[in-house]
DNA sequence: CGCTAGGTGCAAATGATTTTCACATCAATG
DNA sequence: CATTGATGTGAAAATCATTTGCACCTAGCG
């Protein structure tokens, strides 16, 4: 048993380094459980009384996802965000353009048919981005409403 | 040279008035037959000798997306690419990441798989987007030399 | 023609992300 | 433990695609 430092998700060994930032951000990264801007999580943990600088928390996130851990997807207005994935399986999401509610949903339908038009193509290094959006019950049955994002 | 005034695709009536930059951005954006941006067609007018604002070409290309003229993906870099589209149907496109080579794919299968999503998942207007990129075979065969776009 | 809603094109503004760079921290080593 | 080269950090400036403000045009209808 050797006494390393264990206060942080060894997460972070995979993207480089051990340091405070790297704990503070991936522990509120996790716990953001969903889909979560670097923009939206620098204020967060501002607001949690552990700041971190936000080139950090890009540099962090954008770490994350280039090591598989994060899947990444594009606002409607551009920004990326981000959602912690524990597994090695990428997922697809049905996200809530209103309250950003999302559900994972099962894709192995598109994951063979992606496959399949990779093998017949004749293309290498088939890569596939598959997102679907909409309102949810609770905001649909609200009209505008709505609570805003 | 010869300033060809021309037929009005009459493609211009579907995002207002008629104008000259209009058309001329029209034609090349037809002509380009793949995914551009709006940096791009816009060099390309300079070139081509018939010179449009960027802010034009941003507000036309915007306003066929809007209208359902043209079909928009998102460039690894964030940037927006469209492609134009003569008929109704949206499609989805298999696009080489080397030289920008693309072929629509048969997305029977998606469109009804999302379909059923959304049926299931009681969430209302639901949209999707589909990506899949790779390396086409010529790329592939030639090593990074391959030509740029 | 004459008028006006709609267009155009600069330049300046946005906004997300990246980079710069001086300074702090890590972790391996003796 | 102290040293030290490799890494990481953060505030501010730099990028970059896209948008917008605004003074100036122009379709297009009567
Ligand atoms: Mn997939
Ligand atoms: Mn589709
Ligand atoms: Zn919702
Ligand atoms: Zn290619």
């Amino acid at each position: 048993m050797a006494r390393t430092r264990q206060r942080t998700p060894n997460e972070v060994a995979l993207i480089g380094r051990h340091t405070q930032q790297r704990s503070v951000v991936l522990a509120a990264f996790i716990r953001a459980d969903g889909f979560v801007g670097a923009q939206a999580l620098h204020s967060q943990l501002a607001a949690d009384g552990t700041p971190v600088g936000l080139s950090t928390v890009y540099r962090t996130l954008t770490r994350l996802a280039d090591a598989g851990r994060a899947d990444l997807v594009r606002d409607p207005g551009g920004e990326r965000l981000f959602r912690y994935r524990p597994g090695p399986d990428h997922r697809h999401y049905l996200i809530c353009t209103e309250c950003g509610l999302n559900r994972p949903v099962d894709s192995g339908p598109i994951e063979d048919w992606a496959d399949g038009i990779a093998q017949d193509s004749g293309f290498a290094h088939v890569r596939h981005t598959v997102e679907l959006s909409g309102v949810c019950p609770d905001c649909g049955r609200a009209p505008a409403t709505a609570e805003r994002r």
